[in-house]
DNA sequence: CGTATTTGACCGGCGC
DNA sequence: GCGCCGGTCAAATACG
């Protein structure tokens, strides 16, 4: 779809992920990986980092509108890797349009492109993870176009408050929650119970009064994301779910 | 023209 | 057993 116009100002601020494993209907093992989205106002801007925006490449198959939700869930096909099941739904928050639920399902079966930071390189892909992870993988539209896009929003939006994202070692810690505001760590069971109730929503994060001007949710903003297929993913996001999806490690600076 | 997206239809599981 | 709901398929359409 066409987005609206907006200046690139996209401004996520924050996500979470929770990884778990967790019993199918057809009592299958199936990884499942919850990240809450923090995004702002712009969201429709980042259609185009939508698609790549984790660095893989994501095909739409679906949209089904959410009982108990006035936003469609969005159905995601890696397209990365020929044959890779690699699954994942985006939805909008219920009680906070400005969040975004993401739910990752099974595993990539081909290697997973990473840019992140050097930090990054010293971890280790979990065994079960059966995933290799190289670089050569990377879609050629996603590899430069987010690393640019990313450091630009991240000095627009959050480098300011979080410090400048200068150096690749500071990279992924500078553009994680923890610096740049509120996360939410959603339950399977019921992930807007989570977000109303988990008292990190209340504790101000470090530069949530920043990002809190974007994530003001306006009438017309919320008609923005009745399109769900305009995909606001986040620098920090990418981060958060590269990291996790493939590593279950989640870098926890000291607050 | 090839590829991605949209969207209605279809299917299976679950609760009543 | 039936209806509801979530998830997937696939044809049509849009876009580059």
């Amino acid at each position: 779809m066409e987005d609206h116009g907006s200046p690139k100002l996209e401004s996520e601020a924050s996500s979470k992920l929770k990884s778990e494993t967790q019993l199918s209907k057809k009592g299958k093992m199936v990884q499942k990986k919850v990240v809450m989205v923090r995004v702002g106002e712009n969201v429709s801007k980042l259609k185009n980092e939508g698609m790549h925006s984790d660095f893989l490449s994501w095909r739409k198959y679906g949209q089904k509108p959410i009982k108990g939700s006035p936003y469609p869930r969005g159905y995601y096909r890696c397209s990365t890797g020929k044959g890779c099941s690699a699954k994942k739904q985006v939805e909008r928050c219920k009680t906070d349009a400005t969040m975004l639920i993401v739910t990752y399902t099974s595993n990539h079966n081909h290697p997973v492109p990473v840019v992140l930071s050097t930090t990054d390189s010293v971890q280790q892909p979990k065994e079960s993870e059966s995933e290799t992870e190289t670089k050569e993988d990377l879609p050629a539209t996603s590899k430069v176009d987010d690393q640019e896009w990313i450091e630009e929003q991240m000095n627009h939006d959050l480098g300011i408050n979080c410090h400048q994202a200068t150096n690749d070692e500071n990279f992924h810690y500078l553009r994680s929650p923890i610096c740049c505001s509120e996360y939410v760590i959603i339950d399977q069971d019921d992930p807007f119970k989570l977000n109303i109730e988990n008292p990190l929503l209340e504790e101000e994060p470090l530069c949530s009064a920043h990002l809190k001007n974007f994530s003001i949710p306006k009438p017309e903003e919320l008609d923005i994301f009745d399109e769900l297929e305009e995909l606001p993913m986040s620098s920090t996001f990418l981060n958060f779910t590269m990291s996790n999806f493939l590593n279950e490690r989640i870098p926890v600076a000291p607050f």
